[in-house]
Formats: C-alpha cells, sequence, structure tokens
DNA sequence: CGGGATCCCTACGGATACTG
DNA sequence: CAGTATCCGTAGGGATCCCG
C-alpha cells in the first residue's frame, strides 16, 4: 500500500469502526431497505400499506425495521389517535438522500442480473460433475 | 398475480421474485460487501491477504463468502499448485461493475453517517425518559 | 388498526481440530 | 497455505395471542 492522503475519506471498511460497517446494518438488512424504497416511491404511508406492499414481512420484522429507521432518523413515525389508530411512515430528507445510492444498486441490480444467473447455473453445473 | 409484463424492468423488489431480493442476499451481506470492495482496491489478492484485510472475519465465513461471490461470477479462484498451494481471488468484470454503485453507498455513508449517529442519540434519550 | 409480548425453532456464524 | 469438517451457542425471525 501507497501513501493514503488523510484528507481523502478513504474506504475503511476493513477497520471495524467504519461507518460503513454500520450502513450494512441498516441497508445490509433486506427489509429495512425495501421499506425505504417503498416509502421513497410511494410518499407518506400507513403501515398496512407498507405491509401490504412488501410482501412477505412479518408484523414483527416490519415493525422492528421501522422503529430502527426511524431511530436512525431516516423516516418519521406520525401517530394520529383517531378511533382506529392511524400510523403514517415518512422519510425524511436524510432517508431521501439515502435513496439515491439504493437506486444505483437497483439498476446495477437489473442490468446484471441476469449475468449472475448464468454464472451460477455454470458453476452449478461443474460441480455437480464431480 | 396479475399479468405481468416482461419487458419492462420495474423495480419490483416488493415482489419477492425481483432481482433486487437476490442482490440483497449477496451484498446485503456483511462480508461479500467488504470482500469485493477489497478485491476492488487491492486488485488481485490472496486468501491470506484478504483473511488480514478484512477484520473480524473468521476464516469459514471468509471461505464460504468468497464461494458464494464465485458462484455469482463476480470473482474468480485461481488454485496455483506450487508447494504450499497459493490461491488468488480477483474480481471479474462484472464484479467491477459492482464496484461502482457500493461506493455510492460508501459515500454516503461518509457523509451521512454522523447525522445518523445524532439521531440514534436524540432517540434514545427521548426514549429513557420515558 | 397498529402494534407489544411471548414461545419456539432454525440457521448463522464463531471456535476448534484435521487435511492435501 | 488454504481450506474442510464438526460442535455448539446465540440471535434472527415466524406464529400466535392480546391490548389501547
Amino acid at each position: 500500500m501507497d501513501a493514503v492522503d488523510e484528507s481523502a475519506p478513504r474506504f475503511d471498511a476493513f477497520a471495524a469502526s467504519c461507518p460503513s460497517r454500520r450502513l450494512l446494518d441498516t441497508i445490509g438488512d433486506k427489509w429495512a431497505s425495501l421499506a425505504v424504497v417503498a416509502l421513497g416511491l410511494g410518499g407518506r404511508m400507513r403501515y398496512s400499506e407498507l405491509s401490504a406492499r412488501i410482501e412477505g414481512v412479518s408484523q414483527k420484522m416490519l415493525t422492528q425495521t421501522l422503529r430502527k429507521l426511524e431511530r436512525d432518523g431516516l423516516l418519521t413515525r406520525t401517530v394520529t389517535p383517531s378511533v382506529p389508530v392511524r400510523v403514517d411512515y415518512e422519510l425524511t430528507p436524510l432517508g431521501l438522500t439515502l435513496l439515491e445510492p439504493i437506486c444505483h444498486l437497483k439498476e446495477w441490480a437489473e442490468a446484471h442480473m441476469a449475468e449472475v444467473d448464468r454464472a451460477r447455473d455454470e458453476y452449478d453445473r461443474e460441480k455437480l460433475q464431480t
């Protein structure tokens, strides 16, 4: 390794202290990123809307995920004490900024996932021939 | 399920069948993304180099992760049958394309992680006052 | 409606020991 | 050196019941 410019925020994801590690704890969570994207596309959404939109998520996981994202300041939780309670979730400005990099990943997935699938098939076929 | 237009690659991360879900299985894995980044910065690397670079990873997880990435066609594994075996890992062209969107996330983390931390502190303080 | 609390099971992942 | 195999604890996460 050659000299590292300290003014450039180098990617020390390898050190356990790097923010990158904790970023993975946030968006690396399957449901968390889906929730962010859902709110990014849908704007303000109710709990039941999110639940319906994100197929396969249990209410335990959804609640847990939303709490986590609220704690991280990525979304707001608004309770309207009507007759049946109404709760709305919405991305904060900070949450909206996360939407962009996530969409880059989305585009990568859409563009290259077919290649990944082909690679998998090939790999699996080779291994089965053993 | 209603009719699905197969030509339009819309972002159905919410449908369990969408590539986005499987993308999360790949880069959502803590060690996988770190390995990709390590190889992105370091080029061709040996197993021991990766092990040293990615702090805190067990050899079980590292091996498992590398196999997964190899299977997905993101990196190549080259065995040199010398006296002690030498194994090198290197990103494929496909793996290199993944590096870009991951770096966008990295930049987001470095730019906003402080805000996240502040939000957390505030959230925790409010909750403890209950 | 939007959760909180509980039970329970599994698979993720670390530590250790062995091999080509 | 670069793994594979095994054991084993723990936490992730589903199902269920209940509450404001």
